[in-house]
DNA sequence: CATGAATGAGAGTTCATTCAT
DNA sequence: GATGAATGAACTCTCATTCAT
């Protein structure tokens, strides 16, 4: 499975960006000590980020602010940045996590599910509806991308997020190529139904559809339907 | 053509939403003095326009503030507010600017052409290219309808905008039409058209397609065919 | 009458701090011409008092600027300032027009009452009333004594205004003295009358009465009838 | 006595205004750290308020802006946002202060007198001369309920401020009572005699008492013996 | 006389971040 | 590790007033 070592990922990330943090390194034998201290700073760094969760799916990327944040969290403005170095690291930490949630989400969907036309379906319709439900996941993404000076987003976080990305859409892909598509193909046409999903959602998270009188929901299933025809039929494309 | 008339229409409203100029009613013989006046104003109009756009494309949303613009423009804050009732009023005009090359863009890649065909691929590459080479147009439409508050975006202006966005698709949905697809397929054809190419925009534009290590313009080119394949086939979809 | 004379006072004023109107001095034998200009001039003059008061009166001291006034009228700021020198002088003005309405409002009270008594009760009450029913007019007379800056009101504009005040109150203090009182004694009482009638103006529009639960009106009304006992019985205070 | 328990409740409230501050709850034990914290954050205050005070006695309500009151604190205006949630948040504390210093001078006055007559006498007079002296602390009185917008005063602390003024008139009105006025009576007097205060403070701080050449001074003596009069004759008002 | 663009100062407020304690 | 006061720069917006035209 492409995710089983991703998936740890991002825990083992969760405290390496702590400042001034002076463990002393010692390949073997964890002090028990340092190990309660680090689940302790664990589970905080977790309810802070709970918290900023809440705040930004509440109040949405413009009037998230770390005080907001602390005040959410029962913390000081001060506390957070013993747990984050900036704000950006905040928001990097929030999409890390919104990726496992809709890496878990697909994967649920697909459970069980073995027929490859029927993972196709299901894997893709689990991903945009991922999004669909939960729009502020979508500026998550697009904030980072966007918005987030150099420092918030280091080549290795991208790097890291991306892969994650990959993760939600290779069980597609695999399926795609299960039905006959030669693996450039498929790929193609994975990046292709991501770049239809995600278009659909911009527009229609912005009201940009409705203007066409369209649903998104049909739309999607409608590309959904051309995309088995040709991965089925094995068009040449 | 449906943007004949549209195509003066921002234009005139320009300065429409200036504050407090109590001209008095005449109803003809308009004074060469006003017309002058009225001249003046749009050109100074137009120079904080062209001062707001070179910030924003340089420093993008965020960092684009009113002094910054002011400075740009050689005027005080306080002139700004002269031409522009608030800060998202100048991206409302921004946005209705680039609307108009949008369609001008649109309408010379037609001019000419009259095989049906061919209006289809001119057109829907008019409209990828010019977002494709124009990332912050881009932008600027996404802004607008995701951060503006309700003042800055008033039901008429965004309605107008939308429609603008309609014309610059339009050209594109009649030519399917002109292919044969019926008129309810076509205009599902064209909304699906456009959400695709903002996808694969918005992945380009924020670097996700290269994770999948393919272009945007080969996406957009195969999608292209397969729609072209489709309502010259006449599918059911 | 006391006001006879100073009825024209403030019309005569109206169009004197004028800058820069280079009228020649001319004894007698006025040119028609300028007379109308004058005359003009005042009726515009007029309708921006008029503008200003209808302005002042809806939003209030602080809501109200030049801006507001200018728009309301149908000039341009800059106009407004052919008018009046500035700001403050247009407060002065609205000032002057305010209590010109209030002696027209005591003279009709006792238009036609000649007993002494009556004369107190009707004159004191229609000072009274006038207020109650207009707080911004108090407003207006409190903000040229607070907020105004030394230029606003000039040593010349301020005894203006106080003599017009004494008029509107002179009427009740000659029939107190018809009832018997003294001068020096009728000249406190309406003193005290008057101080009265403001503090409890001044708590009723702020809302300090309610929280005794008392009515502004009966304790006016009290205060009345223990000032006519005094004045008829001839109290030595 | 009323206002035994109040006084010290504006105290204990000076720093409850304060923003994120998320202490643990923990019941008893009170950290010695967090109470010196807490006296510093109090110094700090009412440092700022001190500031604020004298900044607003020199210069008066509209020339007060945050940045001023800074300076003189010799803080950044941001600080200030720290104990103060917004302007008007200042404004209050000064006029709850305010409030204390008159309820001390009207106790102080009143200490030690036993006799119902020179108890009114003696209350009546500390009030009125507390704010003679004190203009400004009426100006601050005045601009609370005329100018502030809702948030600035909140229902809750309106109550307290009022509480506080009638803390500062109950000795009086109980010493009506003393002298054989009925309770509904000694309100009425109470109140009138609170009005009349007012009135003659304001005129007298307008300069409009001068005009009619008048001390503010003999007037409230003249008042207040009639008052005696009344409440000692018993009289029905 | 009237225009209306422009000034320039100033308002209140917010924010990410730092750092002595 | 946590506090919370403090910074300092930034923000949008408003205003009375001036002045070339």
């Amino acid at each position: 499975m492409a995710s089983s070592s991703a998936t740890a990922s991002t825990a083992t990330a969760s405290t390496a960006t702590r400042r001034s943090t002076a463990r002393k390194v010692r390949a073997a034998a964890p002090d028990p000590r340092d190990l309660r201290q680090q689940a302790l700073a664990d589970v905080r760094r977790r309810s802070v980020l709970d918290a900023a969760r809440a705040v930004f799916f509440e109040l949405g990327m413009e009037k998230t602010s770390m005080r907001e944040i602390a005040q959410r969290a029962g913390y000081t403005v001060g506390a957070l940045y013993s747990y984050f170095a900036n704000k950006e690291e905040v928001y990097g930490a929030l999409l890390a996590e919104s990726l496992e949630r809709l890496n878990a989400r697909v994967q649920q969907a697909l459970d069980g599910h073995t027929d490859a036309a029927q993972r196709v379906q299901r894997g893709a319709t689990a991903f945009f509806e991922f999004y669909r439900e939960n729009p502020r996941d979508l500026d998550l993404g697009f904030y980072l991308f966007q918005g987030m000076t150099p420092r918030g987003l280091t080549p290795e976080l991208n790097e890291k997020l991306n892969a994650r990305l990959r993760d939600a859409l290779q069980p597609t892909q695999q399926a795609l190529q299960a039905l006959g598509l030669p693996g450039k193909r498929a790929l193609e046409e994975v990046t292709a139904l991501f770049a239809h999903t995600v278009g659909l959602l911009v527009l229609s998270h912005t009201g940009r559809i409705r203007m066409f009188k369209q649903a998104s929901q049909d739309l999607f299933d409608a590309y959904l339907r051309q995309l088995l025809v040709r991965a089925s039929g094995g068009a040449k494309g």
